[in-house]
DNA sequence: TGACAATGAATGAACGTTCATTCATCTTCC
DNA sequence: GGAAGATGAATGAACGTTCATTCATTGTCA
């Protein structure tokens, strides 16, 4: 039952486990990715996931939990930003657009699906959603741009719409055509959240000589 | 019910057997469901679903091309609303919130998650998409509502923004707690779209004052 | 009308396949 | 030698799909 010791050797086992089974999960999803699949990206026989994972639901659990690391490093670098809108764009253009989009958007699209049926996914993915929200709340009440916006939108109320943007964006990027590069993807999902930053955050003013 | 007898059974039988598909893929996802689970919830046996469909698959997209009907519906109603506030409300209200939102949401997660690796479910979401973005693109432009709005937006960007934002929410209702009532879903998914809403679409002046 | 034939909707056991998981076995390194 | 790491064939459950079979309904004809 009790999991092996994660020591610096188990630790590089196991990011390689997720990082094949990221790379299965986006490209088949949670349920049509047999360990064998897992197991053969990875480069390594079936048995070996199971020294470092209980069982299927436990990887997927790990990659939710590094996911949560990945945004909360995130969060570190956005908060060095010197405006708003700078730690915004580090924010989501890393968290949506970075390294390779397709995979990021699909798996987590498919984690959500997954949390959709599954509580402890669901709360997993609560959690990694609540603390980065948090963080842009925060980042937004700390910014000079984040206040008086002329819109008598609290910062939480500001958060959760550019969370909601950023969701929607990602999910149509997963229906977005194979032969798109990933720059024209990352370009096409910035345009559209931009423009709502601009409206969110837009200099005092500028909207009474629009 | 004057239809002859052959059409109108066999209809309803396609219907039925797509009612308890939607009931099981919203509970357990496309491919944790089995045709067995199918045929369970719908009362009849497995052989029979194999009449109306082809195969899983075609079960599938049968359920999008439903979809996509009802949104047309949705669409035909919100354009007979007084303004374009009301439309969006009617629009978003039916799509998301309206009979089981919990079942609506986690399937369409799921359809898009789908979507994510399958060609010909993307080419079908992605037809349901460009449908219902152009309706509400065409009633932001038709409605006085919509034109300067004082933000440099046109009615394509809106749309986008607006589908974006529901899109945003539905993904987050599939991450609710199951004791939430509908209601209560309901309640805060249109909160925040709402906020949007009245965002984009602020009566002239107001923002100066403001 | 009543006897019989024809139909095809509906059934569910059976088939071949795939999958998650186990474990006897082999390798490595101290 | 032996402890820990790694292997992959074996297992049995579950899956999508098929198809021989049943049987209520409909059509035909004397």
């Amino acid at each position: 039952m009790s999991q092996p010791q994660i020591d610096s050797s188990n630790a590089d086992r196991r990011s390689q486990i997720l990082e094949a089974a990221l790379v299965c999960f986006a490209k088949r999803g949670f349920h049509q990715t047999s360990m064998h699949d897992i197991s053969g990206e990875a480069g390594i026989s079936v048995g070996l996931i199971y020294r470092y994972f209980e069982n299927k639901e436990a990887v997927i659990s790990a990659m939710a939990d590094r996911h949560k690391e990945e945004i909360q490093q995130m969060l570190e670098r956005a908060r060095q930003a010197p405006s708003l809108l700078e730690s915004l764009e580090i924010l989501f253009t890393a968290h949506c657009c970075e390294n390779e989009p397709r995979l990021i958007s699909a798996f987590v699209v498919d984690l959500y699906a997954e949390a959709s049926r599954n509580p402890h996914v669901a709360d997993l993915t609560r959690d990694v959603l609540e603390t980065a929200m948090a963080g842009v709340r925060d980042l937004i009440a700390r910014a000079p741009e984040g206040q008086n916006t002329g819109n008598n939108l609290t910062p939480g109320d500001l958060a959760e719409l550019i969370f909601a943007v950023a969701r929607g964006m990602l999910m149509l990027d997963v229906l977005r055509p194979h032969e798109m590069t990933a720059a024209e993807r990352r370009t096409r999902q910035l345009e559209v959240t931009r423009r709502l930053w601009r409206l969110l955050f837009k200099p005092e003013g500028e909207l009474a000589y629009a």
